[in-house]
DNA sequence: GCGATCCGTTTGTCGGACAAAGATGCCCCC
DNA sequence: GGGGGCATCTTTGTCCGACAAACGGATCGC
């Protein structure tokens, strides 16, 4: 008793600032229910005096919870509570991806066995409302002449073959490989004229397999679509090994 | 001449707030390389007169950037500028996944495929730090009698095999996967005794086909891993339909 | 009844202020 | 001459108050 107390029993105290408890508090109220998706947030007013802090300092932590994409500014004015969903992660992922210096060649790597998943677990269960959205993207594709344009379509086609899986996860782990198609097809189309015949077969085979919810199928030709596109980008005199662009900011 | 103009020349207008605009200019600043990582943020009142606004209206900037992940407190006072890397997407990942009630179905579903490539991957770009690291890591799983440290140190095993594959696009898209492991290895180990020693062998199958750079092999005992996941979770009575839960927050 | 106007409310921004904690530099003593 | 201690400066976190612009609602006049 009344010995030494040893250094490690009173450390370094962490004070937590103002505004980072009340970021914390708004955003546990939106995830706890308390605060429901399109409810509108309370006025900085009563939750400065709710909180017992400036309104400043509430300011501040409602700029966290809204970058935290839990709040979202609607008819300009009010700022209402909103669950995030897959597309708010998606410009995060690209950054960091090629912040990482992510050569195409990764991408793809991932791209090769998750897209004929995607194609495969699409083909078991798509809805109606799915088919509906994957032929009606084939045929604007058909009637597309611009190339760019083009690009657009063949990346919803992707997206909108992984909604068809109503797999999040799968949707998540996939958001990276959309930046694979983006910055490069446009190229490859430019470079090869057959590209765009070939690719738009592809999705068309890709089409039918899911109406006939042959799955087998559906991810064999999406594996030929991946390897296809592997060569096109060789073909293109494009280089797997150099790191992904900043897609357009 | 001098006709009507249509009312789609002259639209609503969209003013962004100051905050907004400064923060986007902190953010690009840092992207562009101006603020190097590492590099301490400059004072708020520098920030202030720079771009002609007040301290507060940079406060609330700053605090999206921080949010944002681009910029950290360290030694409790100053910012530091840093590039954020895949773990800071983690939570925000969890969190989504945990808001669309994603099943570990739909978790298995992209691990099964997942981590047989990234086990494929690690095996054939391995370097001596790597094979150290899970060495280490095997080293204290043999000793470690407690079931919770043992599932901590199996999602480090998964991750360290993610990080020998060098693939950052791999490495982003198997994080989701973590959250798989992470609330339900628990349960089986506390259900299945026998669970815990086969977990272990997997492991320990899969580190020697890592060490002789033998990829099939690793990929092949990743994929039997993942099944025996599958089993023990039905042998431990649980379900695979239900939503992962908030990874105790 | 319907439109125009007025007023309160809310947000965005500003000016300033102050305490606490680091950082800095200086001085004195050994 | 070097090191320890102290005064000072700087920076951040927080607060107070204020005001303009825009939005919404209520009121008023026709």
């Amino acid at each position: 008793m009344g010995g030494l107390v040893p250094a490690e029993v009173f450390q370094r105290v962490v004070v937590e600032p103002a505004y980072k408890a009340v970021s914390a508090a708004i955003a546990a109220a939106i995830l706890d229910g308390a605060l429901p998706a399109g409810a509108a947030l309370p006025t900085e007013q009563v939750l400065s005096e709710r909180f017992g802090v400036h309104r400043s300092t509430v300011r501040e932590a409602i700029r966290q919870v809204e970058q935290e994409g839990l709040l979202q500014r609607r008819e300009g004015r009010r700022l209402f509570v909103c669950l995030p969903g897959v597309h708010d992660l998606a410009p995060r992922t690209a950054r960091m991806l090629m912040l990482q210096q992510t050569t195409f060649q990764s991408l793809w790597e991932v791209a090769v066995v998750l897209e004929p998943l995607t194609a495969r677990l699409a083909a078991e269960r798509a809805n109606d409302d799915d088919h509906a959205a994957i032929a009606d993207n084939l045929a604007r594709a058909a009637t597309t002449p611009d190339d760019t344009a083009q690009v657009a379509l063949d990346v919803e086609f992707h997206a909108l073959l992984g909604r068809a899986t109503h797999n999040p996860a799968l949707m998540l782990a996939r958001e990276p490989v959309g930046l694979l198609y983006n910055p490069t097809l446009l190229q490859i189309f430019e470079r090869l004229p057959q590209a765009r015949a070939r690719n738009l077969a592809a999705h068309r085979h890709m089409a039918n397999a899911l109406a006939q919810r042959d799955s087998d199928t559906a991810a064999h030709w999406m594996h030929k679509h991946m390897v296809d596109f592997q060569r096109g980008f060789a073909l293109a005199g494009l280089d797997m090994g150099t790191p992904i662009a900043l897609p357009a900011a």
